[in-house]
RNA sequence: GCAGCAGUAGCUUAGCUGGAUAGAGCACUCGGCUACGAACCGAGAGGUCGGGGAUUCGAAUUCCUCCUGCUGCACCA
């Protein structure tokens, strides 16, 4: 598609003895459109040309020469140069993309580099509860645009299936397993049992040395207790596939901190040889002093592996395995400075420079109960399952009031109910924690997900009855205000992919989406789309498939279903 | 104590590398379905952008400082 703001930039270098480059990057788009579509600033020249912004602004507007066909006014307004494009060109350009793409907004940007996500990582013999809904879903997001934008992405399903967790769980079930059947309702069983051993460990140092002891048989591979970890993994993950199933969730791999483990010995050894492991209070760790940060315990006094040197091991193994360009981890803010500590580490690896800058930490803000925060260990989790289960009863019950009629009500109830609940954890920016609110989080008025499933199944709704005929679209017929709104956003669309892959930050796209619905509906509400008129219908639709398309892409992407009707 | 993140309307929040009158949604008041779906749209009310300094043509945005909250800081992951 065309680029408005470079044509303009250039023609103002044209003006100026300036870069267009820079001149680019200094063009804006005003919030009001009474100011334009596009708006240079003259005052970033008036140091530098050592004359006033008005002056400048004048000298530009005199000088400056403009291809009618893309823009088709300037103003010079309080030292401000501000542009109004053609509006029949901008629908024209959109026009020819909707007919000459399908997948819209779809590129190779990404030229095909490496980009692997690190997100959802539950811990087995734990539930999945809502506090592992926004790394899924965050993950998720990232991975299918990436992916659209021609990225290579593998998602890593890096599961918590390690640890002295397990040690606790396996000494929980030596002492009390014959009181529990594991295999009829695992999560609940095992949480049970795991809420039931800390709280012993609690009381009694000795027990919580013995489960450390059998964390230490577990990596030694001990029978017994490798086969007990076996059966815990698996009936989890029979849990997690479930969640999987309803939510999305695209992994490439499920290596977890289990399979990581033994390639550790290598990185002692890495550490080693760079000469920077040191002892101290008789464990293992590299010193970060220089670096403003405390140490990175690598290995802990009885000789087992610590999350940082499984994490430093996985590096190395994500290295050789993808070749990664990117290398995403996407987890809650808690867990920033142990990934400073890592990504500082891992410099003394040995490996590639690449690999190191490829690193990077997405934190995001957490699910807080009006409480506090949730703990697994004093079992006030509110799970997930429960939450997808109540929004989409609610959903169903809104549908039995507005639209009993509606075939295949149990399939739209499902993709309201879940997309509501991603939506509304994609709509903020991630790094803002969020109380945990049953009310605020299962509205379906106002900036939610099902706002836009609702502005989808209205523009559906037209294209069923009228069709779309791409070919015969008069662009005269969309120069007015509530059209150009919906095109100039449209226009944007590519764009917004961008930002979200430059930021790491969905919400981006949620907005956007949000804005895309309520331009539509604003248009909806003023203008019919079915006239007598022919061509003006023509070209209504065509603005009424393109939004539809848009909105039902981008919450593709955003990993929420589109029902059809609703 | 040290470090990081956050503080915008009653609540939840947007605001791109500084730009023109700080935008929304929820809740509240009022108005709009004999027009293609009212899960919608419009209008109203609601703001010392945590406080104070500094930088400059110009600051919610950058810097300093203080206040408040959250998080992390060695054998959890």
């Amino acid at each position: 598609m065309l680029d408005f703001k470079k044509e303009i930039a250039k023609s103002i270098a044209n003006t100026v003895e300036l870069d267009s480059c820079d001149l680019y990057s200094f063009i804006e788009v005003p919030k009001d459109s009474e100011n334009g579509d596009y708006a240079f600033p003259c005052f970033k020249l008036a140091k530098e040309l050592k004359k006033s912004p008005m002056i400048i602004a004048n000298e530009i507007m005199e000088k400056i020469e403009l291809d009618n066909e893309i823009v088709e006014k300037v103003e010079v307004v309080s030292g401000y140069l501000n542009f109004f494009i053609n509006k029949a060109r901008l629908a024209q350009e959109i026009v020819n993309e909707f007919s000459e793409n399908d997948e819209i907004g779809k590129s190779d940007i990404g030229n095909g580099k490496n980009i692997v996500i690190d997100y959802s990582h539950p811990n087995i013999a734990k539930p999945f509860h809502i506090g592992h809904l926004r790394s899924t879903v965050i993950g998720q997001a990232l991975y299918n645009i990436y992916e659209y934008l021609g990225y290579n992405v593998k998602g890593l399903n890096y599961l918590g299936d390690y640890g002295t967790q397990f040690g606790k769980m396996i000494e929980g079930y030596k002492l009390w397993g014959s009181e529990y059947d594991i295999e009829k309702d695992p999560i609940n069983q095992m949480m049970d049992i795991y809420v039931r051993i800390n709280n012993l460990c609690k009381e009694d140092e000795n027990v919580l040395e013995a489960c450390r002891d059998n964390f230490k048989k577990l990596e030694d591979g001990d029978s017994y207790c490798v086969e007990l970890w076996k059966k815990f993994r698996e009936l989890s993950l029979n849990e997690f596939h479930k969640i999987y199933n309803i939510i999305g969730g695209r992994f490439d791999s499920w290596d977890g901190e289990a399979y990581i483990a033994p390639k550790v010995p290598e990185v002692i050894e890495l550490l080693n040889k760079s000469g920077k492991l040191k002892e101290s209070e008789g464990a293992k760790i590299i010193e970060l002093e220089d670096k403003n940060m405390p140490p990175c315990m690598i290995e802990k006094t009885n000789g087992s592996s610590t999350y940082a040197v499984r994490d430093l091991a996985a590096i190395l193994y994500r290295a050789k395995t993808y070749d990664y360009d990117k290398s995403l981890y996407i987890t809650s803010y808690e867990q920033v400075l142990h990934f400073k500590q890592v990504f500082e580490t891992a410099k003394l690896l040995g490996l590639d420079e690449k690999y190191i800058n490829g690193l990077e930490h997405v934190p995001f803000g957490m699910i807080l109960l009006p409480t506090g925060k949730m703990s697994t260990r004093e079992g006030t989790v509110v799970k997930l399952e429960d939450l997808l289960n109540e929004s989409i009863q609610r959903a169903q019950k809104i549908i039995e009031e507005k639209n009993p009629e509606l075939e295949n009500k149990e399939e739209v109830a499902r993709k309201v109910g879940i997309g509501a609940v991603i939506f509304n954890d994609l709509s903020n920016n991630r790094i803002k924690d969020e109380i945990f609110d049953w009310n605020a989080l299962l509205n379906f008025q106002g900036e939610t997900g099902p706002y836009i499933q609702y502005t989808y199944v209205r523009t559906k709704s037209i294209i069923e009855k009228t069709g779309v005929n791409l070919k015969n679209v008069f662009v005269e017929f969309l120069l007015d205000n509530d059209s150009q709104n919906i095109l100039k956003l449209i226009y944007n669309f590519r764009n917004i992919l961008i930002q979200v892959t430059d930021k790491n930050e969905p919400s981006i796209l949620s907005r956007y989406l949000l804005d895309v619905a309520k331009a539509y509906s604003v248009f909806y509400n003023s203008n019919k789309v079915i006239v007598d008129d022919e061509n003006m219908k023509n070209a209504r639709v065509f603005l009424t498939y393109a939004t539809g398309k848009i909105l039902k892409t981008g919450a593709n992407l955003l990993g929420i279903q589109m029902p059809d009707k609703m």
